[in-house]
DNA sequence: AAATTTAGGGATATTTTATATCCATAATAT
DNA sequence: ATATTATGGATATAAAATATCCCTAAATTT
């Protein structure tokens, strides 16, 4: 069970377009460059952020994404659910139902103790990923990330950004 | 990102060996039968818990397997990794590496935030499953479960038990 | 001693999901 | 007008999950 590399290419994403200055965009090819990913592909996960109403888009030359909120307003799970889907991981395929010493058409009233335990694990995989936001990031990303390679990278995304 | 039906399957069989008195074993083919599962491929699956050490199994009619612990000492943890490995769900493909902007040959010294807060969130799902263990979930199913479906379904197993 | 039953493991096939590319369209900027 | 962009549909490829088959060695029953 592995979460699509879509997720980490859109959070990296993200992290860039909460640096951008109000009323700018950035292109997918922007994007795509700058993370060194395959850019029709890239496009596809950046539609579904737009989807999910978490970026906002324009078009023509000058064009791209922007965020549609505030950083502090876009937690990780927003972003990791707008690709990988808000299905839970356990899937309950209602096994006991096949258990022959059931009485016919006998029908379970709720899922059993199974499935409610795998989905509190669920929950708290999305509650941690709720607590944190693209603000908290970008505040960490740029403590860590040494200065130079920092400027660099807004001043080469400046460039582009329509 | 959805966890292998084998998990589920192998809750439902050590729930059940849980409730084996102590010496008996219950066979791949019983276990298969009981909750209407093909025993060829449940078998991929309970060898999968015997490599990982959690059930004990022995040959020959009357054979099977029976947990290698007492109940209080497996936790759903134990039995979905055995089963769908104990990697990280967010794999960092490290491509903050392909940005323009770094100089040549710079090497990160250690996983950024993107990954740090993913794996916290995985450490998150993994700590509420460490934390119930199979008597947990046999006591919460023996309350649930009719009493009457409940002792059929221990009397059928008592009966193909080794 | 022979026949039966079992776990274990290897090989292979099928189905589903993830990854990726290509193209046509409409909107926007210059 | 021309160039550039997001969007969505169609399609192709690679990888993983699901499943079956068969052989072996060990243990039990007869
Ligand atoms: S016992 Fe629980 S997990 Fe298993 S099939 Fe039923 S509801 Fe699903
Ligand atoms: S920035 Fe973090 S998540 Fe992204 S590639 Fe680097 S270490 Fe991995």
């Amino acid at each position: 069970m592995i979460l699509k590399s879509q997720v980490e290419w859109v959070l990296h994403c993200c992290a860039i377009l909460a640096g951008l200055p109000d009323g700018r965009y950035l292109s997918t090819k922007a994007l795509a460059e700058l993370h060194g990913l395959p850019k029709e592909y890239l496009s596809k996960a950046l539609q579904s952020l737009s989807q999910a109403g978490l970026v906002h888009s324009t078009l023509g030359p000058s064009g791209g994404y922007r965020l549609a909120r505030p950083p502090a307003e876009l937690t990780f799970l927003d972003i990791a659910e707008a690709v990988e889907g808000k299905a839970r991981t356990f899937v309950c395929a209602n096994i006991r139902a096949n258990n022959p010493c059931r009485p016919k058409g006998y029908c379970d009233s709720s899922p059993c103790a199974v499935a409610r335990i795998m989905w509190e694990a669920d929950e708290a995989w999305r509650q941690k990923l709720r607590s944190v936001t693209l603000a908290d990031l970008g505040e960490i990303l740029s403590q860590e990330t040494p200065p130079a390679i920092w400027n660099d990278t807004f001043e080469w995304v400046l460039k582009r950004a329509g």
